[in-house]
DNA sequence: TCCTGAACTGGAAGCGCTTCCAGTATTTCG
DNA sequence: CGAAATACTGGAAGCGCTTCCAGTTCAGGA
């Protein structure tokens, strides 16, 4: 019977007329700063309250010079490159560590020029009061981006080349050495690595880690044997591998997804795994438990790792200055290996 | 050697005092506007470049009151819902939709409390310039807000309920009636449904494409049996099912998580599949082509969901007043059935 | 009682951009 | 060649909020 339709939003002006207070006033006492007696706090929550106010985050971005968002952004080539499992926990960890900090997430899949294009507009524009990079790949015009950027940057696993201010990251060649000892652990002389993308650093941080191990066994690495970090890719360097090396007897495959091709390529040729072969992937996402056989693999904590990235961009925006983060794996030992 | 290090970023008075023109005709330029001569147009590019000048995109909001950005939010008690690779399929699709549009993506998991908070006050502060609703279940909280929301909103996939004013979706009911009627055709006569949660219209609605199929076969449907569209209640429902229903010969699983489940559940009990019992899922997911045995499942086009779920939200934004959709499904037929 | 300082208060100046509108320069046509 | 229409232009008024700062109020102490 009130209330005409289109009504326009209320604004503070009105909050603070209702609340019998000045605008100053009645925005101390919604950011809940000092200098505001008790009651007119309370005349102000009233007011708020009766009004059904909520404040324009344009105006306060404008205002404060803070846009309340924080973005993450993947690079990629191709957009599918996020069909990973791995990205969507990343995102649940990051999500609530900004939601914490009344942070909203703004997510950029940078493939395309265009997406570049917005992004460095981001960047520029500060469109976001920091902004957590991830999946960048050797020359990545995105470094460059961020190098300029006046605005907070972590990023999520180190770019190839010299290390960024702030990063968190997984302890790839750790995790990948401990692996492939596991693997020679259990009398397997004659195991190869199957490498993620050569030209990101995770790719070649667990070849090293395979390499490292695989010397101080007094053994002879393979060479890297590259993959795109997806399933087909996993199957089709098996393939070869078998064709070239039909005697290997361990695979260490620098994620879960080319295990599960590994995998299937082994089931297809009919070589019993671990009987044959042992496999072990790196991620423990759920396809290592669904595989057959599980897949013994290297866990690494995703969803913390998303977690760290968000608070360490936090930190930065409220002007710390936190220090980077290598979050430790674990093997999982399942029945592939 | 010029240059001061901390300098404030250009805004558009300093363009257009470098341009010789002023701030109107420049911000015209800049949008390009109409009533702006060709001269001054370049003029102002010129200092554009020179200046490095990128709009404040807050200060273009507040004065346009549109914020150039468009929400995803996915609803769910617990955030590791979003685990599931089908929302990174959509978001692929959705960003690749909004980016044409120049809009920014951001993502709400709204999980906690919390999280609904937010999203409320998105949604009432017009924090977007619209909203992308998905995953929501019966009585859902979300469901209200966007009822009250002056924003525009599209619900992706229907909610339970009285279908909502805009919203695109898959045919569920046909696609799960394909399904079972393959597996009808190929003689199977005791096929249960291994249901989504049935708080969900697409859980019930894909019970309501078998049961269609079933009577219309002259056979009796099994009750729905609920799992949550997870692999492991997909596991455990088989578990259930086989234990009660020992000669089942055909399952049809509402989503490809809980018919990989199913298919592990079969391979630990010695269940040969498909010759014992065959099994067909839905979504056509990654997961469905690394199977084993690969699976028979209805595919849906779910990037190309999350494009025309976006798509559908630029249009209203935009002051159309678009049609809902529903996407068609196809049967893909693998080793499982 | 008067003075000092602490605690509040609200006027006013922005934050950087868009856009209305009145005014000026340029055409075009009778 | 003058008048009317057209094309540009820039001043000024916002958009809605924060925050500085000068001024006011009110205890409490001398």
């Amino acid at each position: 019977m009130a209330e005409a339709a289109p009504r326009r939003q209320p604004t503070l002006d009105e909050v603070a007329e209702l609340a019998g207070v000045s605008r100053s006033v009645a925005s101390r006492a919604l950011n809940n700063a000092p200098h505001v007696s008790r009651v007119k706090r309370e005349a102000v929550e009233r007011a708020v309250r009766q009004l059904a106010y909520v404040p324009n985050p344009s105006a306060r971005a404008l205002a404060t010079r803070q846009t309340g968002a924080a973005a993450l952004v993947i690079s990629g080539e191709d957009p599918s490159i996020f069909a990973d499992p791995f990205f969507a926990q990343v995102i649940v960890g990051a999500s609530a560590a900004l939601e914490e900090a009344d942070l909203h997430l703004m997510l950029c899949l940078a493939a395309s020029d265009r997406g570049r294009k917005r992004v460095e507009e981001l960047f520029r524009s500060k469109g976001a009061d920091g902004v957590m990079l991830m999946a960048l790949r050797e020359d990545d015009p995105l470094a460059r981006m961020a190098q300029e950027a006046e605005i907070p940057v972590v990023f999520g696993g180190r770019p190839v080349g010299p290390a960024p201010r702030w990063y968190v990251d997984v302890d790839n060649v750790g995790g990948a050495r401990e692996a492939t000892e596991y693997l020679l652990s259990r009398g397997r002389t004659r195991v190869a690595a199957i490498c993620g993308r050569m030209d990101t650093e995770a790719g070649r941080a667990r070849y090293r880690g395979y390499r490292d191990a695989v010397l101080a066994a007094g053994l002879d690495p393979f060479p890297p044997l590259e993959g795109d970090f997806t399933e087909p890719s996993g199957a089709a360097v098996m393939t070869a591998l078998l064709a070239n090396h039909p005697d290997v007897d361990g695979v260490c495959a620098a994620n879960d997804n080319m295990a599960a091709g590994a995998l299937r390529t082994l089931r297809e040729t009919g070589r019993p795994v671990p009987a044959e072969v042992a496999v072990v992937g790196f991620d423990d996402l759920a396809i290592a438990r669904i595989a057959d056989p599980p897949l013994t693999t290297v866990h690494q904590p995703i969803t913390e790792f998303g977690r760290e990235m968000a608070r360490m961009l936090v930190a930065l925006v409220n002007g710390q200055d936190p220090t980077p983060l290598i979050l430790p794996t674990r093997l999982v030992t399942r029945a592939s290996a």
